[in-house]
DNA sequence: CTTGGAATGTCAACAAGGCTGACTTAAAAC
DNA sequence: GTTTTAAGTCAGCCTTGTTGACATTCCAAG
């Protein structure tokens, strides 16, 4: 976090010229397309588009989440969202639940047909960032990582860090 | 199949576990979103939209390119980009010449009003990605790179390596 | 010279997924 | 008891993607 890290890289931070960072900004531009092409393919197959996806992906991965919390994770009005959730909950792939301490809010898991979707798009999701971490060795993995969450805006680093991660 | 999220995966020559290969799927989620944050402000305040902006990002990049090569590095329909296109043309950011040589094709160049709009918005893209790479790091900047080509698939992947690189 | 195909443009219709605004219901908080 | 909060709903709008059909222009091959 600090950017003052004192990296003694010789000439520093010298080779940031605008056709350095033009490349880096295409690179994220074609890569993001790559990046959704694989889970845009099985979604079109089964009738649903990037917004279940990212529904999918966030419910599986914070079982119980209220719906408020998806939402500022998301980024997106209550109504947009709501009309997501809405197919996902009649084709039984959510399941909502009035919460038991506040029962305003509903909590919303997976159910196993939903958790099936999930596990077929993010199979193909990681596969694809498998082979890309695995061209690009170790060392590229971290520092990947580094320039994307220092590229996230506050809010979005607040969200991503307080995902749960099982591995560090 | 194949959940190995019990097991760390040693055995490969990457720490790939599945839980590395999420974080790494959500930092491209949230990174993403701050990636179009800053040009998304000034488009709007515009008028335009993200369409536009990926329209004046390759003219500028490829002055006199044609629409059919702008289809393909874009990869929407004709009739998608060329609302688009018409839009700038008429707000007399964009010109369309007929060729010269094939006068089937028009050749796209920003006028002096598109490119202060192209400005303002690289801008605002350069200084996110270089505050980014700062924080980062030049070796981050490396990797960050690196897997983002191995992200990308092969017809983009031409693309962008078909970009003029004048710094490297 | 004619014709086929390529490059471009245009019209119409439609869908996904964003948005705003207004309003309801239920429950919690004060 | 009033206000605030969480969620849902309805209606309508916008951007940006999609198909399909069709016209125009022009190059090039027969």
């Amino acid at each position: 976090m600090a950017d003052q890290s004192a990296r003694p890289s010789s000439e520093s931070l010298l080779f940031l010229t605008d056709e350095q960072l033009r490349k880096g900004i295409e690179a994220m531009f074609f890569a993001y397309r790559g990046f959704t092409a694989d889970p845009d393919r099985i979604l079109e197959e089964r009738g649903y588009g990037r917004a279940h996806h990212r529904a999918v992906h966030f419910i599986h991965r914070s079982p119980g989440t209220t719906v408020n919390n998806l939402l500022s994770i998301l980024g997106v009005t209550k109504q947009s969202l709501n009309r997501v959730l809405r197919t996902l909950i009649e084709d039984g792939l959510v399941e909502s639940k009035v919460g038991t301490k506040d029962k305003r809010e509903r909590h919303l898991t997976l159910t196993d047909k939903g958790r099936e979707l999930e596990r077929a798009l993010s199979d193909a999701q990681r596969n694809r960032m498998r082979d890309a971490y695995r061209k690009a060795g170790p060392e590229a993995v971290q520092g990947f990582r580094q320039v994307l969450v220092a590229m996230m805006d506050g809010d979005m680093r607040r969200h991503y860090l307080a995902l749960k991660d099982a591995s560090q």
